[in-house]
Order: structure tokens, then sequence, then C-alpha cells
DNA sequence: TGTCATAATGTAAGCGCTTACATCCGCCTG
DNA sequence: CAGGCGGATGTAAGCGCTTACATTATGACA
């Protein structure tokens, strides 16, 4: 195309500082292999000449790319970023660079990235949830490229993951919220036939309502994709329905600033006509009006652990240790007792 | 480490099906000039072996590595999510692959993310504004990276862009301001000094000011990084000066956002006693309450644009065509007339 | 059936780096 | 002062692929 000026290789700095390309290249990697005479020479040599190495030939020549990848569902909206940026900021302190894909929620486009990153040579992958086909997870473990799943925590899954336990997140929640009087619930999720996490957050929510007596049949569901509109939407049918819910949990906060915006146009009342639950604590949770009853996830703390697990195992070599991180309820103003509560539960507690 | 069953290569896959590397090659590149029998045979081997090729040798010999890499000062917020995810998506449609890194708005921090992908094999990189100092555009020119720069169109600026006008979106956004009779204007920006977009959109500011016979020296600023809690730290600031101004201007939504808060958590009322108005038009602009009057940006557009322009220029080789995007104002309840304001405008008019 | 343009395939030279191994140098020991 | 040792440096063999160029097969045409 335009054969200007050839960029220097790391022969032009051997040649320019008057040494070997081995030594050169020790400077580069390992500079305490080296006198520091010698590696002054080579670095200005490296300066002058505004050299850099080649990522390629460094790749084919050290087997490994240094490089992690990531598949987050979306990018669109904050759910995934804070933990994300933290994830990167740590790989970037070992010296690991990520490599991030979005597969909108869709699983044939998730088994495509995974295929481009493990084809770009990714070291090892990180994605979020269980749920994939096992073929895929056969792919990966033929080309030995390690992964760890986040996002979720779940012993019972064969993989290893850093997260946190989704269904006893969402059962704590609805303990609460059935704590305070409710008895009509709804649910917004997201289709949780390919979802684990979503799945978990439903399952938890059926536990609390045994546990508790109440009929799991009673449980008002509404499946969507992720998306403020479509929070509205759900949430508009729910309210057309005849056994009105008097709290309406949702998969992800994106949901519930659907709903509760929805809730507005109807001219309900949140909390007094409605409660309505998130799940996250993305910023838009603490900014939505009424604030946002929610399960806080501590995404930071999820990438740093993430990275620090996958860097662990790149360069140890050692196995992954699953990690379980614990979530927390937040108790917002989304979230009140049902219209014309008694306090029934005062009541039990007598007898 | 572990040195397991070796991946297959193309050899592997050449000897298994009886033909020349090159024609395996060619086969997986260029399926076309192959025969079909051909084809059939290598694809078979291909199959069999589970062969992927290897990035590292692949950029080495082809001396690309597809890929483009983007620095974004943040992922944290939603600001430059929308745009980036649209810019992975026309990429990927494009057979490149997006890396991406954040800066934290530090400018040196995003130097040595130039470095990185650059070192990555980058064969092209996506930045946001354009300040800069001037040793890095001589560094990418020297390793003849090319560059384009987004979130800021500025035909004065070398650089070639594919975005909007800060200082006219702003000045749009000022110009209605004053016109609703507001007088006493204030500004939480980011730190100017190596933020063009910052600078501009005050710039944008005064100038709006400055026809509609304002001073100038009128206008308070007051300056903080990027956050909801500094926003809302600086808004009250800006209330306790004595001249009370009656439309806070925030650098972007988040900051907006924060001025919301305080606002409340002060007891004023937006817009009667305070208007507020924001910049960039994320989700936490429509679900803030009130709404936020804010600047539209194109985001979507922006980053398909952006991805459009460096591929065309990446396999067409011809130079960057730059181009501006318009920004929308969008009027929602969080301003209003300021307090105790009559229609001088409508007076003027008659004049 | 022989020619010749064209399409298909093969050959082999790198791409720029890392690293195992060889070499060299300086200095300590006996 | 010879011998030996360890640290610094050099040599050169690949890593697995693409691609320019050479060679061979194909088939249209006279």
């Amino acid at each position: 195309m335009k054969a200007t000026k050839p960029t220097p290789t790391l022969y032009d700095v051997a040649a320019k500082s008057g040494v070997s390309t081995a030594t050169v290249s020790r400077c580069l990697n390992f500079p305490d292999q080296v006198t520091e005479r010698t590696r002054d020479k080579v670095m200005i040599a490296v300066n002058a000449l505004g050299y850099s190495p080649n990522f390629g030939a460094r790749v084919m020549a050290a087997r490994r790319t240094n490089t992690i990848g990531a598949i987050i569902p979306t990018m669109e909206n904050a759910i995934f970023a804070r933990g994300l940026q933290a994830f990167q900021e740590e790989l970037r302190l070992h010296g690991f660079t990520l490599l991030v894909a979005s597969s909108s929620y869709k699983p044939e486009m998730e088994e495509e990235q995974i295929r481009t990153l493990v084809a770009r040579g990714a070291d090892a992958l990180l994605l979020i949830g269980h749920d994939r086909r096992p073929e895929i997870y056969d792919f990966l473990e033929t080309q030995q490229v390690p992964v760890l799943v986040t996002w979720a925590f779940d012993r019972a899954q064969a993989r290893p993951s850093v997260g946190f336990d989704n269904r006893s997140a969402m059962r704590h929640m609805a303990r609460a919220v059935i704590g305070m009087g409710h008895r009509h619930l709804a649910l917004i999720s997201a289709e949780v036939s390919q979802n684990d996490r979503a799945r978990e957050r439903l399952e938890g929510i059926k536990e609390a309502m045994i546990e508790t007596g109440l009929d799991i049949a009673d449980l008002e569901i509404v499946m969507t994709h992720y998306g403020i509109d479509n929070g509205a939407a759900a949430f508009e049918q729910l309210m057309q329905s005849p056994t009105k819910a008097t709290a309406v949990f949702c998969g992800n906060d994106v949901l519930a600033v659907g709903a509760l915006r929805a809730a507005q146009v109807l001219g309900l009342n949140v909390p007094g006509d409605v409660s309505i639950i998130g799940f996250d604590d993305i910023e838009l949770a603490q900014v939505a009006y009424p604030p946002l009853t929610t399960v806080h996830v501590p995404h930071r703390e999820m990438g740093k652990r993430a990275a620090r697990t996958l860097v662990d195992l790149l360069l140890g070599g050692g196995p992954i240790e699953p990690q379980e991180l614990a979530s927390e309820l937040r108790m917002r103003s989304s979230l009140g007792p049902p219209p014309g509560y008694q306090d029934i539960k005062a009541l039990e507690d007598t007898v």
C-alpha cells in the first residue's frame, strides 16, 4: 500500500546499540539479566529509533499473548461496565491486556465471539454465567484455553466461578418483600432458558415463597429482553392482569427503571400502590425516582478478583480457586408495604 | 508448562489433505481461488484435526492484525458505552476486532494505553477528543498507525475526526437557556486544560453570552472530575455563592444528575428555583427526576460512522474523510424559566 | 491434436521475535 | 599463576503462517 520508512525492528536496535538481538530482547523482557551499562545503551537506541516490538512476532515466538478475553452480554448500559473496568485495571497491573466483546445476550453470538477470541490468541476467557452448550466447553478444552465464569456462583456447576449466588440473593430479597406483607408477587425477567442468572433469581423468589407458605403458581411472570422500554411494557402488561401484584421484582435495574417509568405514566404511586424491586445496583438505581430497592452486586470486587484469579492461573499454573462473594440488599424507597396493609406479621409474631 | 498434544498446524492439515500449505492457506483466506474438490478435502482435514490458525503467526506473516484499538476515558458509566458498542458491531461486520482500553480521564494513562495498543498491533486507533501531546501523535506517525478522533469535530484541528461540534452544540443550548430569561449562569465542568471537549463546551456558553450581551465574567465555573458525587458537591458549592445562578450547565449528564440530587437534598425545586442542564443524553438523563434537559449526542451513529471510516481506510487506503454529525437539544423538565421571571423576551420582540 | 492463455497448485523465502545453547570474560581460589 | 566458576552476551534455530513467483493442469480454439 504505502511502503515508506519501515518500522524499526529488533535488529535495528541491536545494530544501533552494538549488541546482539538476544541482548536487546532480554533488556526489554528481563531487564535485570543485563548490565546497567548495556541496558542504557540499548534503551537509548530504542528511544532514538522509536522502536516498539512487533506483537505478532512476539506472540509467535513466546507462544502466548498476555491477552485475556471477556465476553459480556452488553456494553450498552452500566450493568457490566463497572465490573469490567475493575477487571481491566487489575489485568493491566499484571501486564495483561483485555479483549472485550459483547454478545447482545445472544448465545450464538457469544459462541462466535468465543471462537474469535480464541483465534486471536486469548490466553484465557472470562464469561458471564454458566449456561452454554457443552460443545463450546469442549472446544475451549481442546484449545486449552482456561475459562472463568463470573456474575454467578454455583457450586453445582462444573466450571469454576468468581461471583455471587443469584438464587440466594434473590431469595433474601423476596423474603424481605414478603416480610413487609406482600402476597401478590410478580416478576419481570429475561428469558430463563439460556440464562442461569435469570433462572436462579427466579428460583430464589420461588424458594422464598415456598418457605413462607405462598403458592408459587401465583407468581406472575413476564419474560422480556433487558431494556428500559421493555421493562415499561412488561410492567404495563402486569398491571392489566386481574390479580394485580403489589410487588414487582425485576431481573435487573434496567427493567426496574422501565417499570418505574411505566408506573409514573399509569399514575401509580411507588411504593404506595405498587413496590418495584431491581437487581444489580447500578448508578441508575440510586438516581431513579423513587430510588430503587435492589440487590447490590459487588461489581468492582468481582472484576478485580476474577482478574487476579486468572492471572494467578496463567502465571502460577495452579488450579482455579472458586470464590463466592456476598451480595447485599439495598433498601430504598421503591419498596414499601402493600396498599392497605395491616401488620399481619406483628400479629403472627404474638402467636 | 503443560506440553500435552500439540495444536495442529497448517502443515498437519496440508499433509493430511495431500496438498501444499499454500493451498490450505488459500482455502482458509480466499476460498474462491481453490477448486471445490480441493476445498472439500482441505476442510475435512481441518475439521478432523480441529485446526484453528495461529493468530500470532498469521499476524506476523500478513503484517496486520485486523484489530482496531479504542481508548475511552471511562467504562464506568454509559457515556461512551453506546457509541463504543455501535463501533464494535460495525467493525465486526467487516471482520475487525475491537481492543478497548480506558484511561480514567488521565492523559498519562492514555499515552500508556496508546503505546500498549500499538504494541499489540492495532491497525488503527480511535481516540476521544483532540487534546494530546504532540509527541504522541509523532509516535503514532512513526509507527504508521492511523488515528481517528471522535466525540469532537473541529475543522481547526489537524487530525481527522468523526463527531459533533461541542462548542456549537453548547452554544445552541446556552442560547436557549438565555432565551428563557436566565441571566445568572453557572457551569460545572471537567478540567478544561487537557480536554478539548470540555473546553469547547465552555467556549460555546461564552459565545452565547457574548452574543446576547451578557458579561462572560459573570459565568461561575466549578471544575471537578466527572462523577455523580462530584457533580453534587460542585452544585452545593455553587449554591453557596452570593450571586446564585438560576441555570447550571453541566459538562455531562453524570455531573448533572449529581447536581439534581444535590438540589433535592438542599430542598431546591428544579426547575422552579434553579434549572439544570446536562450534556450527552445518556439513559440516566431520561430516568433522572426531573428528566434532564440535555444535548443529545448521536452516540450510535457516531460509533458506526467511525468504524466505517476506519475500515474504509484500512481496506481501501484512501484518506480519512472527516465527518460532522449533528447534535440536538433535548428539552425536558429540568429546565424552566428563572424564578420570578417576566417575559422580557416577549417585550423585546415587540420593540 | 497441438497451442496457448488461464486457472490451480506448489515451492520456499521470509515476517520479527524468543530462547536454548555456546561462548566469552572477569575474578576468586588454591 | 593455572583452573574453575558464574554471570553477561552472542549465535542461530525455529515459531506457523502468507505470498511472490514458479510450475503444472485445464480447456478453448484452430
